[in-house]
DNA sequence: GTCTATACGGAGATAGAC
DNA sequence: GTCTATCTCCGTATAGAC
């Protein structure tokens, strides 16, 4: 059964599309960036923008999907190293590393954040990557617990909350203070987690 | 020069009208609500909105700075306290107490904060406020340097934007997770900001 | 597969009677 | 001052030629 025409090509075009969809997202939000927009920036006409994504949302969905996950790697990795504290510091870096690699991908974070308040779909794709998050931060203060190497009056589950909602702060920060310096914040992210574990 | 009408009345109805129009931007958005729903939740016609407010955005921004401010007043108060690392848990405290007073504190908050970001008459009216916020962080952490009582490598302005920040992330947290307990995030914010200050 | 043109719906704001 | 009715613009998505 042969294809109309090459995959490679319909993929490779399908992926710029996103790609321009994911900076206009990012600048000026979900609701205010019309499709109209997208297909200039990509290069194409409005209907055409059609024969790739079934609607605006769908394009939405595949950019914060298209984020590819080396998460759980990360996670093994760290769940097997020596020294238990230093591992959840590593950890939690490298889950607010993306929001200094790049300016738009904390406005994006953030962005979706707002549209999963409205809308289920969108709100799972964050829930899972969100879950994700606070099971591995779970497994690795359950760790450092047993190795008495943190306060022992903290609960994993608990403080695993807190700290995503650390690595948050700095997402929210580095979204909306374009001066922030992301390495500044980073080092206090990681003096913040330090000091908060105690031990 | 007589008055048309009961000005109080106006005002009141004013009031109402804005009052409702928040509960409505923070648990749909601003972009998301329409004129319309404003007008049926505050039980006046389609129309006769214009002749309270002279535009949607208008509303928005009654709402925003519909908050009275006793920041300043409170301020004052820890400025002149006796313990400095208290004063500065007491003013962070002061802060963050806000989100946890009703669901829909933290919803308007980050609405307001990601609308900033694409207007900038909304974006002075939040900075400003987040101006005075910080100010006043480093005149309380400055005090608490020159007492000795918190770690001297810290920089005062720094530590306010990092403060400041963590006040954020329990906006954040409390915005986008419903079942986040307000008491408990508002004790981790308490130990996270102790613990960062050292002594 | 890509284009131009347009249908369709909805949202903000206005007009004018009462 | 408040209402009903409506205007106008704009954004998504579709139709149909090439």
């Amino acid at each position: 059964m042969a294809r109309t025409v090459d995959p490679a090509r319909h993929a490779a075009r399908r992926r710029h599309i996103q790609d321009c969809a994911a900076a206009l997202f990012a600048t000026h939000g979900y609701e205010r960036t019309t499709t109209a927009q997208i297909c200039r920036a990509a290069g194409i006409s409005p209907g055409n923008l059609y024969h790739y994504f079934a609607s605006k949302k769908a394009i939405f969905l595949a950019v914060l999907t298209g984020d590819e996950d080396d998460t759980s790697a990360m996670l093994e990795q760290q769940l097997a190293a020596d020294a238990p504290v230093e591992a959840v510091l590593e950890f939690v870096t490298h889950l607010a590393a993306p929001a200094a690699a790049h300016p738009a991908v904390p406005q994006l974070v953030l962005e979706a954040m707002l549209q999963a308040h409205r809308d289920p779909e969108i709100a799972d794709v964050l829930g899972q990557a969100d879950a994700a998050e606070r099971a591995g931060l779970t497994a690795l203060l359950q760790r450092a617990l047993d190795a008495g190497a943190i306060d022992t009056e903290l609960d994993p589950a608990e403080t695993a909350a807190w700290l995503s909602t650390l690595v948050g702060a700095v997402f929210l920060d580095l979204a909306l203070q374009p001066g922030s310096d992301p390495a500044l914040r980073l080092s206090q992210l990681r003096r913040t987690v330090r000091a908060y574990l105690g031990g």
